[in-house]
DNA sequence: AGCACGCCGACT
DNA sequence: GTCGGCGTGCTC
């Protein structure tokens, strides 16, 4: 029956000052409309997309505008979507509407509703040899069908590397049969294969944990070094599930771990698996989520804010690499993918496994205590050695680029052997200082607080926080000296200095200046897989995820910055990225080793970390932080604030911690300076709140929101809870 | 957040 | 005389 009365709808929209602002709709009643997106009228002439949440029994609803128009037929957020949106959006204190907004692909807040866009993809149908032979006179059609076959479905887009006119190629593969054509977002796995090797003890002890525990919510902290086979534990926890007719969620930290992962996954899963990251169209990606929310997707492999995905069966979520940081968001909302996965788990009553070489210690944690599954890999399927670490002594010792002689006549040997050797730095550009020798100015950015970094290839100063680019100065601009000169070593030197030493053997640099695009990375990647002898100087970029088969020796150049450190957590992030860097060693058929330079071999770090190991390095660590009343032994949030003047902050920050008063359980720290006070002509600030009890961490937090509107001041401030760094 | 209204300085 | 600065206030 049709009630021609309106309803009252509770919407949420993207808007500071509301969780929810009522409408009047003149439509059926349903309890349905719960989850589905409207277009709705805001003040003056502005028309906003929300989502409605509730509905209202009143006849009072004269004073009330009218919704504009329902976007959606079937609600786009079922109920345990909503649930976890509404705990993220009460956990990391924002508006309902913001987080909605967070986890709905851009696609879907445009007010005019466009159709998503479909997608063709194009599949092999036919065998190979059978297709040589059919195409020995279309050599073009040949290198698609080809590459094709090999890599799986693709976009004609996707094949642009390969020829011009991929699309028209592809038409006139299906026009002979040897393509078919779909309209769908991912791939539908038909050819898998069934390897017959049996897995080691330890996987299958693992598995079988997992497989015994896929029917309710739990945690399991699947703890294994590298080389010890958990994408293989991955593909059989899942197989199981999708032969139930089952979906799972898969979680990598960056779009450039989805292929590797989902070439894996597509070689071993039968069923539809979909990819979904920032890398993709915003019409790819609202297609992908409304397919896995309709269940025909089996698979999604997704970065951080594919945690969102609906699904229609979901029955289990994996979070690899789980300590990776760049599961926390960090603009907008800060949410953490990997804590909300843990959530989601909870809600939908379903299995979550957090995988790592190198959890986070607040995640071993858990497993020490016993809250989480600890299920542990300590020998390689392979059972190759690990990588030797060796420790090498700066102090006194004569450098090229940053490089000891020794070390350098190390690489040539390895090289010599036919090897590959990889060189680790964070740091990109020639230098990171330009120096004054007479008074020792350095040059630094107008409009941060950080040391220009001197980039020789231009001959230019840039600041590496807002891109800034300067030229050099020809005197000193403090006392008028010529004696400028650079300190410290970037890749841009290291690469000069050892191609300098080491004659005919290429160096490949990997970092954000000489690859800046996918096609800049796969050419030089392409160089690497050649396989021949070459050094390849790189930056995080390469730390995570890639194999170089013909890798030997790893030299990591400095890390003595993060002893300096003021961040609580330093030291487990460097133990985390010197075993990822040394990870990409012992895959070659000779045992890898590794060099770390460093001016300080006898730090307890070192001791801890190459003696005893990363879990006892953990547990020294969590002893420190019990001590020190830190996470995860504590609660903490920072509010960040920025305005164009110091003391007008500095003053509001005041007015704040006035407002939050005391408090018995929390601790206020500030107003602190942020450890860039400057950045893009901003000053800023924080206030660091540690509390020993989360409930009122949070409720101080409501308060302190209600008294102070973010966004109404003259200064902008925001909440951070749970930060993972502090700059 | 947007977008209005509103009250004071330098310009055709 | 106006154009425009951004302070304050409101949005179902």
């Amino acid at each position: 029956m049709i009630n021609t009365a309106p309803c009252i709808v509770q919407v949420a929209l993207k808007v500071p000052f509301a969780n929810t602002l009522d409408y009047q709709l003149l439509a059926e009643t349903s309890p349905d409309l719960i989850g589905r997106r409207v277009r709705v009228p805001l003040g003056k002439s502005q028309w906003l997309v929300g989502v409605i949440i509730g509905l209202k029994n009143s006849s009072d609803y004269h004073h009330l505008k009218p919704v504009d128009a329902v976007l959606d037929e079937q609600p786009l957020f079922n109920k345990n979507n909503l649930k976890l949106i509404k705990q993220a959006a009460n956990y990391y204190q924002v508006n309902l509407g913001e987080m909605l907004m967070t986890a709905l692909p851009a696609w879907f807040s445009k007010p005019s509703n466009p159709p998503i866009p479909q997608e063709i993809w194009y599949k092999a149908l036919s065998d190979k040899q059978i297709a040589e032979k059919k195409l020995k006179k279309a050599p073009k059609q040949w290198l698609i069908f080809e590459y094709i076959y090999d890599n799986g479905p693709q976009i004609p887009a996707a094949l642009s590397h390969l020829s011009a006119g991929a699309s028209t190629l592809c038409r006139q593969l299906v026009d002979k049969g040897l393509f078919e054509q779909s309209n769908r977002s991912f791939i539908d796995n038909q050819n898998i294969e069934h390897p017959d090797f049996a897995l080691t003890d330890d996987q299958q002890r693992v598995l079988n944990h997992i497989h015994e525990h896929r029917h309710h919510f739990n945690v399991s902290l699947l703890d294994g070094i590298t080389g010890s086979g958990k994408t293989e534990v991955y593909i059989r926890s899942l197989l199981p599930l999708l032969a139930n007719g089952k979906q799972a969620l898969v979680l990598v930290p960056e779009i450039g771990l989805t292929p590797q992962l989902f070439r894996s996954f597509s070689k071993r899963l039968p069923g539809r698996l979909a990819v979904f990251h920032s890398g993709l169209s915003d019409g790819t990606r609202a297609r992908v989520w409304q397919q896995a929310g309709n269940g025909h997707v089996d698979v999604v492999v997704a970065t951080r804010s594919g945690l969102f995905t609906p699904f229609k069966n979901l029955a289990m979520i994996l979070v690899d690499e789980e300590h990776d940081l760049s599961y926390k968001q960090q603009d907008g909302v800060r949410y953490s993918a990997r804590d909300l996965a843990v959530l989601r788990g909870k809600i939908e009553n379903i299995p979550v496994v957090l995988g790592s070489a190198t959890p986070a210690f607040e995640s071993l944690r858990h497993a020490f205590d016993g809250h989480y599954h600890w299920l542990t890999l300590r020998n390689r399927t392979n059972q190759k050695a690990l990588p030797k670490i060796q420790l090498q002594n700066l102090d006194n010792r004569k450098t090229y680029g940053g490089i000891s002689r020794v070390t350098i006549d190390t690489i040539e040997q390895q090289l010599d052997t036919g090897h590959q050797v990889l060189v680790f730095l964070n740091r990109r550009g020639w230098s990171p200082k330009l120096l004054c020798h007479d008074c020792g100015w350095i040059a630094e950015c107008d409009d941060c607080d950080a040391y220009l970094t001197y980039h020789k290839h231009n001959n230019r100063l840039l600041c590496h926080h807002c891109c800034r680019h300067y030229s050099l100065p020809e005197f000193c601009p403090n006392c008028g000296s010529q004696e400028m000169d650079t300190l410290g070593v970037g890749t841009e030197q290291v690469e000069t200095a050892l191609q300098q030493e080491l004659g005919d053997y290429p160096v490949i640099r990997f970092d954000r200046d000489s690859v800046s695009t996918p096609r800049q990375w796969q050419q030089q990647l392409d160089r690497v897989r050649t396989g021949k002898p070459c050094v390849i100087v790189g930056t995080q970029m390469l730390a995570k995820g890639h194999d170089f088969p013909k890798l030997s020796l790893v030299v990591v150049v400095n890390v003595d910055n993060s002893f300096y450190s003021t961040d609580f957590r330093a030291e487990e992030y460097l133990a985390q990225l010197l075993i990822q860097v040394a990870g990409r060693a012992g895959r070659a058929e000779t045992a890898g080793q590794v060099i770390i330079q460093t001016h300080q071999p006898k730090h307890a770090f070192f001791h801890t970390l190459l003696q005893q190991g990363y879990e006892q390095l953990a547990r020294k660590g969590l002893e420190q932080r019990r001590e020190m009343q830190f996470p995860p032994f504590s609660h903490m949030a920072i509010i960040r604030a920025q305005h164009r003047y110091e003391d007008k902050l500095e003053a509001f920050l005041l007015e704040l911690i006035e407002a939050i008063g005391q408090d018995p359980d929390v601790n206020v720290m500030g107003p602190l300076p942020a450890p860039m006070q400057k950045k893009q002509k901003l000053h800023r600030m924080q206030l660091i709140l540690n509390a020993n009890n989360r409930r009122g961490l949070h409720q101080l937090l409501k308060q302190l929101l209600k008294k102070h509107n973010p966004t109404a001041g003259p200064v902008r401030w925001f909440i951070d809870i749970d930060p993972v760094s502090f700059d």
